[in-house]
DNA sequence: GGAGTTATTTACCATTCAGTCAAGAACTGA
DNA sequence: TCAGTTCTTGACTGAATGGTAAATAACTCC
């Protein structure tokens, strides 16, 4: 009955999200972001609200992304313990390759907007929160399966390997080099009590 | 012989120090600086250069600041492994109390720029040097008086110190209550190899 | 081929931005 | 007192900012 869209929403999104994601929200203009999506301003005002509004379904996105990924990598099928080793490593493997030194939007945006915006606040804590549940529910399914040690608190160990994550995220967007990323993950692999089933 | 200044430099970068960690580098505006430093634009011109040599300035106090402190937390006299565990509580205890959530300069700063801007790398970069010298300098003395195990790597148990410092500080600006922040630490230092010495 | 509805374009607005400049103020040494 | 020097003030610039609105284009149903 009337006159269809001429993009896709979500493709939309996702260019607004890397542009954010390059440059930060208070780096981005408007024009960057019409540029990036080929969209008028009055489209992107019609369609998805101010560029606040834009930021917010665009960091949304990013959170839910990085959350499926990390379940993806750790609650899946077989034994839990190798899956949390190349998760970490992956991570690490990821930050290291990341030359050009975008880093995670959710420590960008989180470090920039946090302290002042709520809503992103709210957004980021909650990923947070998502994020050491599929470390703790991976921590506790290697313990069940004898390779960690059992007298561990889950969400406690969980707690510390995600603050190690983001620890090396955060050293590597200051460019520490591959060496020394590596050799974080590998060492809090190596001072995790193993369990009765060990090699 | 000439007209004498109206104010301490030191304070004027110290001003805009706290700015810029307020509001980050593109949310500070040159009316902004000029406010909090009480000092007209014609003038921060003259005295500090535009606006990035006057955030390179402030960045650069920060993270002398801060390795400062890190070193006169773990380096001074006394044993060494109480010292290392007083240093990782203070930052939970600190990144508890930031309840304004304005982190962490560095970090903030980094994210934002370290991409784009070589010299804000650069400085973040060396900075996290030093604090992982200061950190290796730390467990390596700690080795030599009992406490922690002697057949660790020094350098890669502080870098992963320094990864979990980072992290907390990441995870507390995005809001992560006092129990997890204070369970972080604990964890790490409870997963330390202790050395002979342990009591 | 309208009528009705939604999307897009484009010109536009007030405001704010970083940065400049000229005029005058404050000080010292002579 | 005044010449010389440096510092401060505040008005100014052109460009860019986020955001709006009116005109127009594209589509479907009747």
């Amino acid at each position: 009955m009337a006159r269809p869209r001429s993009f896709d929403e979500a493709e939309v999104i996702r260019s607004a999200r890397n542009q954010f994601h390059r440059s930060g929200y208070a780096g981005t203009s408007l024009e960057d972001l019409c540029r990036v999506t080929g969209l008028g301003k009055g489209s992107l005002y019609a369609s998805f609200g101010d560029k606040h509004d834009l930021f917010l379904r665009a960091f949304d996105l990013y959170c839910r992304e990085v959350v499926a990924e990390a379940r993806a990598d750790l609650n899946g099928p077989g034994p839990a313990y190798p899956r949390l080793l190349d998760h970490i490593r992956a991570i690490a493997k990821s930050t290291v390759a990341d030359r050009k030194r975008v880093g995670c939007l959710l420590a960008k945006g989180s470090a920039e907007l946090a302290g002042t915006d709520p809503e992103v606040a709210d957004r980021a804590l909650a990923t947070f929160v998502d994020l050491h549940g599929a470390l703790a529910d991976s921590i506790a399914a290697a313990q069940r399966e004898g390779d960690l040690a059992p007298d561990m608190n889950p969400n406690q160990v969980a707690a510390l390997i995600l603050a190690v994550l983001r620890g090396i995220e955060a050293l590597g967007k200051a460019g520490a080099n591959a060496e020394f990323i590596h050799g974080v993950a590998e060492q809090a692999i190596a001072l995790l009590p193993r369990g009765a089933a060990e090699a």
